[in-house]
DNA sequence: AAAGGCATGTGACGTGGTCACACAAGGCGA
DNA sequence: TCGCCTTGTGTGACCACGTCACATGCCTTT
């Protein structure tokens, strides 16, 4: 958080020099944590790159389940402003930022300009949409063959501190990976019950490891 | 399929002289019904482009079953070849030709080089990217928010001929909305129970779309 | 007609999602 | 400090779905 105001387009990696200089005439955006960048049916404004902070994108059903689409780290676009540009349709899913964060918003014209313009921005821009298609292929893939308990321990492995500590309450590891939270309860009660968590309000702790990556690889039992 | 060789580019909208020009000069390649254009795990060898028939990409799971990710149609590219191609990954998906089909394979060279040098190529992955993307998320959502009885009567009512009989197997059904034989027997048979279609070995008859469309709305009952 | 391969029907059983709660743990103002 | 509210959790009942293990049936091949 302590960057100065000129180097902020530093964090864009493999960018040529014009594009930029074209970016840094963009002041970057701040928006505090909690806040939603942007919901369903809402126009797109422009092409986003995050420079700082952790925002999330969401799919939300009908009866208010969401699910986790993808996180957009620093760096990173969020696609679903690019699908509007290009496709012209509107957003479908919402984002809201995890942490404070500090994001540039390029708009519509400037965007295409460097499109046609800039190689660098083009990769950039083509990279990161290879990489939110592929995990949402993953996505894909996991939501529908692998079970509630793989995923979830897959959630508790990368998610906690290397201090074996996840610090989310049952609802957000139920949006996480797309389950009910009733379910959340139930399984983190049995991996309990098996020795390998331990869970109290607010915060999982794993006690074996060993045992996750079995769940995980479906090697359980 | 009464084309001539030098034609087979106007299949494509949006393109420009230079770059038809190129196109050009590759042959097509015809592919019979059921040949599997690629499968998990191969290496990318270009960029895909149909120009005639049908082709459909499966996520094949672990125990066997597997889900329609989407359909090829003349005119649009197969996303899988760009994600290995600008991601460097390989395929994770299965292409499976539904009918014999035609289409060009642009190698990797020609392919970064037509997008340094034509807009209108650009359009045309950009394009393709952006509708495979939203019918991804489409994808997700009916998974993970849609009842299998309103999937399945979503694909009967816009796979079915203007006669109202569509003629798949239960088993392709499954496939295509992504969820087990079985359970296609049952509600095919709860549908017929209630007249909404009518159903006998490998042809389903709607009898009620009014009824259908409820279902898949959520408004039935 | 016999045989084999598909397509389909069915019961049993486990998992997952939904509903409708009860209960517990902080936080906060009166 | 006592309520009171918000938030996080536990639980039982019930239905929808996925899986397994079959039993038919239908259609083609020989």
């Amino acid at each position: 958080m302590g960057m100065s105001w000129t180097e902020h387009t530093d964090q864009i990696a493999g960018l040529d020099a014009p594009a930029r200089a074209l970016l840094d005439t963009l002041s970057p955006m701040e928006v505090p944590e909690g806040a939603v960048l942007f919901c369903p049916g809402e126009a797109v404004k422009g092409y986003v790159v995050m420079l700082s902070g952790q925002v999330d994108v969401n799919l939300i059903g009908p009866n208010g389940r969401d699910i986790l689409l993808y996180r957009v780290a620093p760096g990173q676009s969020c696609i679903q402003s690019t699908l509007g540009l290009l496709g012209g349709d509107d957003y479908t899913a919402e984002a809201t930022a995890e942490t404070p964060a500090r994001l540039v918003l390029i708009p519509r014209d400037v965007f295409f300009a460097l499109l046609d313009s800039s190689p660098g921005f083009r990769r950039l821009v083509f990279g990161a949409f290879a990489e939110r298609m592929q995990s949402m292929m993953q996505l894909i893939e996991n939501v529908s063959f692998m079970s509630v308990e793989a995923r979830l321990a897959a959630l508790i492995l990368d998610r906690s501190g290397p201090d074996g500590a996840l610090h989310m309450t049952q609802a957000e590891m139920a949006t996480a990976i797309g389950t009910a939270r009733e379910v959340i309860s139930r399984r983190l009660d049995k991996m309990a019950h098996s020795g390998s968590v331990a869970h109290e309000r607010g915060v999982v702790t794993i006690l074996d490891r060993k045992a996750l990556n079995a769940i995980v690889s479906g090697t359980a039992f």
